[in-house]
DNA sequence: AGAAAATCTATGCAATTGCATGTAATAACC
DNA sequence: GGTTATTACATGCAATTGCATAGATTTTCT
């Protein structure tokens, strides 16, 4: 059970993985929290929130998204006219530009978080247990960690 | 090991996989199948590929999609004129559309669909054995079948 | 049966998105 | 050191998206 896999076993695992996120994303998008802001700006904030520096280029910040470069240069904009992240030029490089939380974006994201992981606690606890939990960690961890 | 899991390890399970989930995305995307039709139509075409009756409403097809349902009214609207999908009134329900590949559309998308799953085993092979992949399957599949 | 509620799709409209491209700054090269 | 290539972000613009809602049919309830 340990040979490399074949094509098709890579396409049908990728296909339950999808269709696992679909199935959660539909659920998660339609709750409360995401009534003032919407997924994707929330991952936003949340990225931001866990730069060690915490601030970072929006070339960085792309990396982890799905969205467009210039989708995410306007959306800073927005967020920025919200109050919840600031922009400021990188000292280091003219071209840049470093994106952070505010404090009230900070909050927001916090006040967001707790009521998202609630929900997603609510979905994953009736079908896996503690250890089948770990155990997807690790597997999409390693996937992730292996992306070119 | 096989406790009811804490807030924190489905938190913990849920981010792994949804980061795992848009890196793979961000590489997929790009790729050269996608130039003629986008990962949200070919979605659309793979979802109706895989339905049993060959045909489907629109709401159906809703379920399994991230786009809202107007989006997908006009989704339809646009692969039609492209001659991709053919729509029709549902016999036994006059408020229903019915949707189905046509010849054209069943052969795009299992054009692009050998070249996508090529791509996605290209992406896990590195950093799954089969064994491992299996279980991936498993897990995702069982979160998928206990959703509400 | 008839009224009220729910379901399925389409459409008006404003907001968001992506693509192509522009501008400015840095890096690479000779 | 100066030219070329690359990188980072912004912007014009057309296309797509979602929200709110409308129109039409089916289901439910009494």
């Amino acid at each position: 059970m340990a040979d490399s896999p074949t094509v098709r076993e890579a396409a049908e695992a990728w296909e339950a993985l999808f269709r696992c996120q679909v199935g959660m994303m539909r659920r998660l998008q339609k709750l409360a929290e995401f009534k003032e802001l919407n997924m994707r700006e929330y991952d936003v904030l949340f990225n931001l929130g866990r730069c060690p520096s915490g601030s970072s280029r929006l070339t960085d910040l792309n990396e982890h998204l799905l969205i467009s470069q210039p989708s995410l240069s306007r959306m800073a904009e927005r967020l920025e006219a919200k109050g919840l992240v600031e922009r400021r030029p990188d000292p280091s490089d003219q071209r840049a530009v470093l994106v952070s939380l505010t404090d009230a974006g900070r909050e927001l994201q916090r006040r967001i978080g707790r009521e998202h992981v609630r929900h997603i606690h609510e979905l994953l606890a009736p079908a896996l247990d503690s250890g089948e939990l770990a155990q997807l960690q690790e597997l999409t961890r390693k996937i992730s960690a292996a992306l070119p």
